[in-house]
DNA sequence: AATATCTACAACCGCGGTCCA
DNA sequence: GTGGACCGCGGTTGTAGATAT
């Protein structure tokens, strides 16, 4: 942050003095220090005992989505995207949840993206973020284009190569270096919009990637309750993605008939304890999902249902 | 160059769940 | 059983920097 002292105390708060608002750089130092004595957790007595004027809450949020050493910053990777929109397609907006499986994100992190990028994208389509429509267009145009781009940045930067993510905008301009730039934009377009896909057909037919599905429940396999528009229509509960092939039923033909052995997104979830992404060396991030005649031919497609 | 608008992200808020006396 | 303290989550807001006019 800027190091300004632009905190504020307000109402109630005014007794205890505590501070709002950006955190200084010595607040940041007298939290980092006191939680590497003492460790994290008993966030109100933590901000006490650290003398610091915050509450325990903003603390705890600090440390885990800014200062803890194992937060990832950059872009999110092109993985990382599509693990998003699969869990999210599961889950939800359960973003802590959604977060276990990205390490190094936060769920604030995670939840800014869908935020700022996705819903973004279903704005551009006059569409909402949790319609069928707008998950179908997910599902058949962002994720295989995804996925090309995957494949595609790791034949260019081979399995191992650390590529440089660069973006700017927002409050931060983030770099980071390693490797081949592959631009902020925009190899995702040349996969063609499907012409096949209207969002009729999406239902029962099969689209140029093969796919043969009727919904989310039949697209990854996994028994699901309530398909209705509930955005939170998969309980965690009721989903077996502790490594068994429930990505891998045939519904899942889009993935692999793009040559990629995508045994889901299963078996990234199964690494992730371990498995940093940037070793996949494909950090670009790209919001780019479709082009203008993307957006128009889709944007047509909706508006005559 | 100045101003307006947009974008991304840090931080706050309210609520519900859990723990414990 | 219950009430208070605390924690964690998801939604929302504020704001700095980038971009457009």
């Amino acid at each position: 942050m800027d190091g300004n002292n632009t905190t504020k105390s307000v109402n109630s708060e005014d007794e205890l003095d505590l501070r709002r608002g950006p955190w200084t750089v010595e607040e940041d130092l007298a939290l980092i220090n006191y939680i590497a004595t003492h460790g994290e957790g008993r966030w109100n007595s933590l901000a006490r005992c650290a003398g610091l004027k915050r509450t325990g809450k903003s603390c705890r949020l600090r440390w885990l989505n800014y200062l803890r050493p194992d937060v990832r910053r950059g872009n999110i990777t092109l993985e990382e995207q599509l693990l998003i929109l699969e869990l999210h397609s599961r889950w939800g907006n359960r973003w802590s949840k959604i977060a276990q499986y990205l390490p190094g994100r936060t769920d604030n992190e995670i939840k800014n993206y869908w935020r700022t990028r996705v819903q973004k994208h279903a704005k551009q389509l006059k569409c909402d973020v949790n319609s069928k429509q707008f998950k179908d267009t997910m599902r058949y145009l962002w994720m295989p284009r995804l996925v090309e781009r995957i494949q595609a940045a790791a034949a260019t930067n081979g399995p191992h190569t650390t590529a440089t993510a660069t973006t700017s905008g927002g409050s931060g301009t983030t770099t980071a270096t390693g490797g081949p730039t592959m631009g902020y934009t925009d190899n995702f377009m040349h996969a063609p919009v499907n012409s096949n896909f209207t969002p009729e057909n999406s239902g029962n037919s099969s689209d140029s990637y093969g796919t043969q599905v009727s919904d989310f429940g039949d697209y990854y396999g996994i028994p699901v309750a309530n398909q209705s528009v509930n955005q939170d229509y998969y309980q965690g509960d009721q989903v077996n993605y502790g490594g068994d092939n429930s990505l891998t039923s045939p519904n899942c033909n889009y993935l692999t008939n793009q040559g990629m052995d995508f045994q889901g997104v299963d078996n990234y979830m199964e690494q992730n304890s371990q498995q940093q992404w940037s070793s996949f060396g494909l950090g670009d991030t790209t919001d780019n999902l479709w082009n203008i005649e993307d957006i128009y031919v889709l944007q047509q497609q909706f508006s005559n249902m």
